[in-house]
DNA sequence: TTTCTAATTTTCAATAGTTGCTAATTAGCA
DNA sequence: TGCTAATTAGCAACTATTGAAAATTAGAAA
């Protein structure tokens, strides 16, 4: 996603009021690689924003993912997880600890066994330990 | 999954009780390719067993998740939906229908960016227009 | 066949995640 | 400074799923 400072502009250009609720969640997702949740950011937000309801996150979380600035994922823990990073990437999440890393491939797999299917994504979640959760299962 | 009559044997080997509901359910999972979800399932049984409850649709289908008779799979629809396919593969959701289809790729691609990941699985979901809908939007 | 009991089903309440609605507030233009 | 459409907060509602408890029942044993 753009920086604060031009999402600032876009929004305005796009008619869209740049309020301080947005402001502060603009920056808590910029360069954030935690694939936060909904919920996750509300928290953070709290902190800095007592008051701001998790209506708001919702809401602008949406704006943003139709504006193609975010991505929202779901690798299969319960909710929604969002996603600055809008390059063509994908998922590994460590069963043990949970979280998500974003991860390339060189490229797309090729499907077979389905005639005629136009393909518009492919997207890949990898499950299993991360790096330091496979060093601490070796010490046991 | 296995047939129903083996399953029926499996259940009672396992101390498990064959009751008509699991054995509707049974049935209605054998051969089934359209990835129901459990609420679809419901719908089904409850035609021919009306009463059955929706309780009991989900209970039976964790119990032959866990067995390993049947998967769950998360396309971002929503629910779950169950699968009696355990081989192997991946899916493809048509975005116009919603259509499941069971894919298969050659190899699982492997992926960079990330050290020490130890994956245990990995899990491609395509999406784009299944060969009816494509069709469909040529002649329009 | 009848009895018994643990497994199962049903019912209903509860939970998590997310969206709909509305009144109150406010950004930003005139 | 005022105006107004956009936005926010608050809360109800909704979907998908699970928890808990009472009632029922499969299937082994008598």
């Amino acid at each position: 996603m753009r920086s604060p400072e031009e999402l600032t502009i876009a929004f305005r250009e796009a008619g869209l009021k740049v309020t301080p609720q947005r402001q502060l969640l603009f920056r808590l997702l910029h360069n954030n690689c935690a694939h936060p949740t909904a919920d996750a950011l509300y928290s953070v937000a709290t902190e800095q924003m007592p008051g701001i309801s998790l209506r708001t996150v919702y809401q602008t979380l949406n704006d943003l993912t139709s504006m193609g600035e975010i991505q929202s994922i779901d690798v299969g823990t319960g909710s929604s997880r969002f996603d600055p990073n809008v390059s063509d990437h994908h998922h590994a999440v460590c069963d043990e600890c949970g979280a998500v890393h974003d991860v390339y491939v060189n490229q797309a797999p090729e499907m077979r066994g389905l005639n005629g299917f136009a393909v518009a994504d492919a997207r890949i979640v990898y499950r299993g330990l991360c790096a330091t959760c496979s060093e601490l299962a070796q010490h046991r």
